[in-house]
DNA sequence: CAACTAATTCAACAAGCGTTGAATTAAGTG
DNA sequence: CACTTAATTCAACGCTTGTTGAATTAGTTG
């Protein structure tokens, strides 16, 4: 394959690529049009189709995250478990820091409008992140999903405040004030105590 | 005014609303169609134009909120200090579980895609209910702006997941449950150590 | 009843969307 | 050079969106 491309040309696909990480990230799936991707680009829209199919295509294709947790998870692992808390939140804020944040965000703006996003948030974020890391702490497994509820809640509030509402002043802190504020939060919900370890429903009284 | 109109009834208006406020917080404001809320109501959708306007005004007029934090701030103050996270906790999941908390999330899936929304939640979230809380309990100004994002963040991400992204089981527990688990995390915000009080941006050394 | 007004219906508009297919250009291969 | 194949351009399609304006219906008032 390859034939007729000049070889250390990739044409206006990585182009088109980074136009709709930018703007899938800065308005979600939706309100991201094809058009709007190809004029940033400088790109007429039909080629959108032309590489990657539909729009729902080039979605997943500008999603392909280079973000493997497992490393993440092994990494934060590493160390006191003491610390585990803040490792986590400072791991966590560094991925979301990064381009590859952005892929987050647009995942996560497009998981307000359709269900089909919402599946894979949760499938990623607990499958993949959370309970991974729960299990290689040895959380009793009728105790992780609660507490990966928990962490999830801190987290994604995070990521909402900082990022989507753009609350200040947590939106511009540096990292380090964020992970002394969460840290401590963060590690209780992992390893603390969190009510409902042992009744973990009591009982339909309650609300 | 209200002539050629028969007494007891009020027409379509109010079957719009309900539809417009059930398809908004279902789907965000560019999701939940015109078209879409009329057929719900029963009613053409140019009835909406003739009523309300535009989308917009029918938006507005959808959010216009009974919920006034005045109250719930004040009960929530009342009371030994030692408890205000939980009794917040408490508070704020019997809003969000009431009808009128449809409206919250309605305007929190909107403010994901445009920044009128967004503005109008840090406006709302801080000015009207956490910043007069935190004002009730005497925590310092220049403590206050910090730990009021800290309580958004986690209450925000409360919300995100029990009942945008859905998880479980945080999605379907019991008040009770909730508020033992994230009652300390507020507890701790608002009134407890929090690194970041003292120098509140330490430097820009910190990422 | 006639007059007036609000509520409702219906058809249509302009604009924007994702997508398609046919033409044209460019580049590497035999 | 001819051939092939990918990249690009251009115009248009079918569809949905919010909104409009002209007709029609219904109910109250004088």
């Amino acid at each position: 394959m390859n034939r007729g491309r000049r070889p250390g040309q990739v044409s206006s696909r990585d182009a088109v690529l980074r136009a709709a990480r930018e703007q899938f990230s800065r308005k979600g799936y939706d309100a991201a049009t094809v058009r709007a991707i190809a004029a940033e680009a400088g790109v007429d829209p039909s080629m959108i189709n032309h590489h990657f199919g539909t729009k729902e295509q080039l979605f997943m294709a500008a999603l392909e995250s280079p973000v493997d947790p497992k490393d993440h998870v092994s990494a934060v692992l590493s160390g006191p478990r003491a610390d585990v808390g803040e490792r986590l939140v400072t791991r966590f804020l560094t991925v979301w820091d990064s381009p590859a944040g952005a892929a987050g965000v647009a995942v996560l703006r497009t998981a307000m409008q359709h269900e089909w996003s919402a599946a894979l948030v949760r499938e990623f974020i607990l499958n993949r992140a959370i309970n991974p890391l729960l299990a290689g702490l040895g959380v009793p497994a009728e105790e992780a999903s609660w507490r990966g509820n928990l962490v999830a809640s801190q987290l994604s509030g995070l990521i909402l405040t900082r990022y989507l509402i753009k609350l200040e002043p947590i939106a511009s802190a540096p990292h380090a004030v964020v992970v002394r504020a969460l840290g401590p939060t963060i590690q209780r919900y992992l390893t603390g105590n969190v009510a409902g370890e042992r009744p973990v429903l009591v009982s339909e009284a309650g609300d």
